[in-house]
DNA sequence: TCAACCGTATTATAACTATAATACGGTTGA
DNA sequence: TCAACCGTATTATAGTTATAATACGGTTGA
C-alpha cells in the first residue's frame, strides 16, 4: 500500500494535480513501485481531508496514463514500467529545474547566486 | 513605459498571477522602477492576447499592494519603494528556490545532482 | 453467504478564472 | 476645444475546480 504520510497540500495549484505530482515523484524516488496497492478513493479523500471526487479525478487521469489499473469493486494498484519511470523522471526533473532557472533569470539572478541560494536553503 | 517583450504565457497558473509575477520579477531585476509608466489595460490586453478584465485584475491586485497608482482617465504608473523591493526579493527568491528543493527531495534527488542539473540546463 | 468494502456515476451548488460586449465619465495633447 | 485616449464598472456566458449527497452494482474475506 503506497503511503501519503509526506503529502502536504499547499500552493494554489489544483488538489488533483498535487496528488498526481506526489505519486509521480514517488515513482521517480522509487518509493512507489509497480503493482503497489493504492488507497481507495474514500480512504484517501478522508486521509487528505478532500472530496472523494477530487481523488477520483487524480486517479482517473493517472489511469489514462496507464499508471494505475482499476477494476470495479476491487482494489486499485500501480502499473509502472521502467520505460514510464525513465520518461517521467526526464520530464519532472527538467521541468522542475527549468522553473527555477526561468524565475532566477527573470529576476536577474546569476547562476552562481542561484547555486548559493540553493546551498543555503537545502537543509 | 515598462516592457512586456519577454513575457511568455505558459503554465497552468492564472494569467493574472503570471502578469503580477512578471512585474514583480522585473522590479527585483531592476528593469521596472518607481514612477515607470505601465501600459494601459486595453493596450496590454491586446499585446498579450488576453481579455482587458484579466489585465485589470492583475493591475488592481498590484494596486492593493501599493505597487501601482491609477487615476481615472490618466496613465497608471509604478510606485515602488526600496523597502518593497527588498521584501519582494526575499519572498520570491526564497519561494522559487524552495519549490525546486521540495520537488528534488520528493524525487529523491541529492543536492549535488540538483546542482549538476541546473548547471547543465542554465544556458 | 453476505457485510463491508470497492469503483463508478449522477446531480446540484459554489467559487474562481476568463472572455465578450458595453457603457460612463475623467484626462490630455494637438 | 475635443477627439482619442484613460480607468472603471456592469452584465452575461462558459469552463474548471471542489464540495456534497446519493446511488448502483462488483469484489472479497471472515
Amino acid at each position: 500500500m503506497i503511503s501519503f504520510e509526506h503529502f502536504k497540500m499547499e500552493d494554489g495549484s489544483p488538489i488533483y494535480t498535487q496528488i498526481i505530482l506526489y505519486i509521480k515523484r514517488g515513482i521517480i524516488a522509487g518509493t512507489i513501485r509497480d503493482q503497489d496497492e493504492i488507497p481507495s478513493r474514500r480512504v484517501l479523500s478522508s486521509l487528505l481531508g478532500v472530496n472523494p471526487n477530487t481523488v477520483q479525478k487524480a486517479y482517473r487521469m493517472l489511469e489514462e496514463e496507464n499508471l494505475i489499473e482499476s477494476r470495479s469493486g476491487a482494489k486499485s494498484f500501480m502499473t509502472v514500467s521502467q520505460i514510464q519511470v525513465d520518461l517521467i523522471r526526464a520530464q519532472l526533473l527538467e521541468s522542475n529545474a527549468r522553473n527555477l532557472i526561468t524565475g532566477m533569470k527573470q529576476m536577474g539572478i546569476s547562476k552562481e547566486e542561484a547555486h548559493k541560494l540553493i546551498e543555503k536553503l537545502w537543509d
